[in-house]
DNA sequence: TGGGTATATATGCATTGTATAATATAAACA
DNA sequence: TGTTTATATTATACAATGCATATATACCCA
């Protein structure tokens, strides 16, 4: 498992609270990672009896108390360890796919609502993902060969990939909402009727 | 949780056996869902007990007995309810974004390491898929709009999705790969030093 | 004063991930 | 012939994650 470097990474650009690990990751690594609260704590303390971070406890008058979090020397180390490491495998769950995949034994106007709010879905983190990335307009073309050497750092490339991945799957959403109204208009499925059992 | 649902649908397909569906699984539905051979056994007997699947014993002359299950009525009607679900949240876990996030922290050269290990494992990954599906060979241009009328059926959307997918990945490993080689031949970021704290 | 929301952390139980075991048969090898 | 190696098949122990919910403080608003 590796939600603990995806941590580490985060403390490395400075030290933060669980409950800020929680927003940032959500908000702005979720083309990347999936997580949630209870996980990020859990990590936390393990974490801290490993000796990869250290805490400090912060008395608010505005709000609960709370733990700041920081890198230790050992937790940059172990960070550095893994992110050389090739060949991780990605590790993918989209429900979505699966209900496209089957597709056929639910009626067509109900996949096309399904795709719709996934549209919405995607089209939000696009927007989050866009208001962060500092990149120039036009990303139907890559980034000049000579990037980095003017200025654009290594560590946006993730967020370029990010950004074009969302913009590619909300291109195919509509392409394909398109297609699946027009199928229903002109009656291609509307008399849907059972689906016969088919190997893939 | 819906590994189950996933086994559910490619029980719908036919009856197969656990070990059956975790290679299945694994070679034609990667795109949309990762899992592993443990949780699918468990996730079987889970669903047997729940009433959702049947299995019979077969008893076999070269090598071990095996299990067929198979989808009961039950199980039909839980995946049709499942599938048109809308708003199921994608969950994501991607290492090699990660380590792209901080790669400042590692040195270019082995950067280029994982970026090409990457590519590799999308190449195999599309290569397996494109075998399976039989579209026409420019996937550059959006399924036309009549699309389903003259017989392409919606349980090939999923597919269509991963191939274009994965065919997205590899062009843009391709050209950020270039930039980075273009990047170490050019020394841009060879005299590479510690990273400054940044936020994001 | 009560309800809603934001901040902050934690826990119980179900599911999944990783590693490994157990067993059987066939094929390759030395 | 005996030994390793590969494939088929299922299972389990323990760690990590997912989901739901609990707990607590402080603010705002009606």
């Amino acid at each position: 498992m590796s939600l603990s470097h995806v941590i580490l990474g985060m403390l490395q650009w400075g030290p933060q609270s669980g409950y800020d690990l929680d927003k940032q990751i959500k908000q702005y690594v979720h083309y990347a990672w999936h997580t949630n609260q209870s996980a990020i704590y859990r990590n936390l303390h393990k974490l801290r009896d490993e000796g990869l971070v250290r805490f400090e406890h912060i008395e608010q008058a505005d709000s609960p108390d709370k733990k700041i979090y920081s890198l230790t020397e050992t937790g940059l180390e172990e960070l550095k360890r893994w992110l050389a490491m090739p060949g991780l495998e990605r590790r993918e769950r989209n429900p979505f796919l699966i209900q496209l995949l089957w597709g056929r034994l639910i009626p067509i106007a109900q996949q096309i609502i399904i795709l719709e709010k996934r549209l919405k879905q995607v089209e939000e983190n696009l927007s989050i993902l866009e208001e962060r990335a500092q990149f120039p307009d036009d990303l139907s073309v890559p980034l000049p060969k000579d990037a980095f050497l003017r200025g654009l750092h290594r560590n946006s490339l993730s967020l370029d990939f990010g950004v074009r991945d969302y913009r590619f799957q909300k291109e195919w959403l509509e392409d394909t909402l398109e297609m699946l109204r027009y199928t229903l208009e002109n009656g291609g499925e509307a008399d849907w009727s059972p689906p016969a059992i088919e190997a893939f």
